[in-house]
DNA sequence: AATATAAATGCTACCAAATTGCATTAATAA
DNA sequence: TTATTAATGCAATTTGGTAGCATTTATATT
């Protein structure tokens, strides 16, 4: 009775539940593609992988619910789209996002925590994004 | 006789020469707005300060050929459209950048270096890009 | 189980940022 | 001065994302 062999639907019913979200087959299949998936993800990938069974809005809206409700984060790797990862507890403080130059794919890191740097006289920090480009270690 | 008894327009136009490219009115002014701003400049921002008088696609192929050539560098603050800022000698190595949420406008920090992380292993960096939101020393 | 209600969905139309093809114009070299 | 080549303007197109509104669905209540 390992961790997985509970059914990803229970979990993914489970934390739209504990959100107060209702439990749409959208949002189910949308968080269920984002749990699955090992790296961070973006609209085209959620359209191409449900096959248009969705609308665009719906989608979008979805996606936008998420990250309302802190599910998942958006990750700006430059690409010109938006990218979404499931927020994980451990992940909570600002992690480093690292986007390979070979198969374009942009992974959380979340053991790489982003280091404090001071900023000039009267500049006050309130948070900061650290995304680094090179080679995954899948394409290494 | 100090730097700033030297036109501007001498300064841009050897730049523009210096790097084998034609010097046209668009890129005069553009290369000059985006050497008189302490911050960052967007399409937009050109589009305004020149009241149109150049086409979209001539300001968007003049940062292109600007970029290319490493005479301004982009920035993506996350604000849906990318910004761009000359690259001063000192500033070469990645340097952080500024959004301040309460003005809205993007700065280069050149003398706030991107401190090194070290990634898991088997992903190589490249580069990185390291933005900081916050109150800029204007608005503070 | 039937119903009420509020929220989510699917259209369609729209917007913003940026790019492209192509004919015309301007900068530079000869 | 002319030839060559690059830059420009224009209109159309692409891409990522949003908005209004009628219809449908999930959930709570009876
Ligand atoms: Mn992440
Ligand atoms: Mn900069
Ligand atoms: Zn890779
Ligand atoms: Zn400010």
């Amino acid at each position: 009775m390992n961790a997985e062999t509970i059914p990803m639907d229970k979990n993914v019913e489970e934390m739209l539940r504990s959100h107060r979200l209702k439990r749409t087959s959208a949002r189910i299949e949308i968080l269920s593609l984002l749990l699955e998936s090992s790296h961070t993800i973006s609209y085209n990938d959620i359209s191409e992988e449900l096959g248009d069974n969705f609308d665009k809005s719906t989608v979008y809206r979805t996606l936008n619910s998420f990250e309302e409700k802190g599910i998942i984060h958006a990750v700006n790797d430059g690409s010109g789209g938006i990218k979404y990862a499931v927020t994980k507890q451990e992940s909570e403080d600002a992690h480093v996002h690292f986007k390979c130059d070979s198969c374009e794919q942009t992974y959380c890191l979340p053991d790489t925590k982003i280091p404090r740097v001071h900023a000039p006289d009267g500049f006050i920090i309130n948070r900061s994004s650290l995304l680094i480009n090179g080679t995954c270690k899948y394409c290494s």
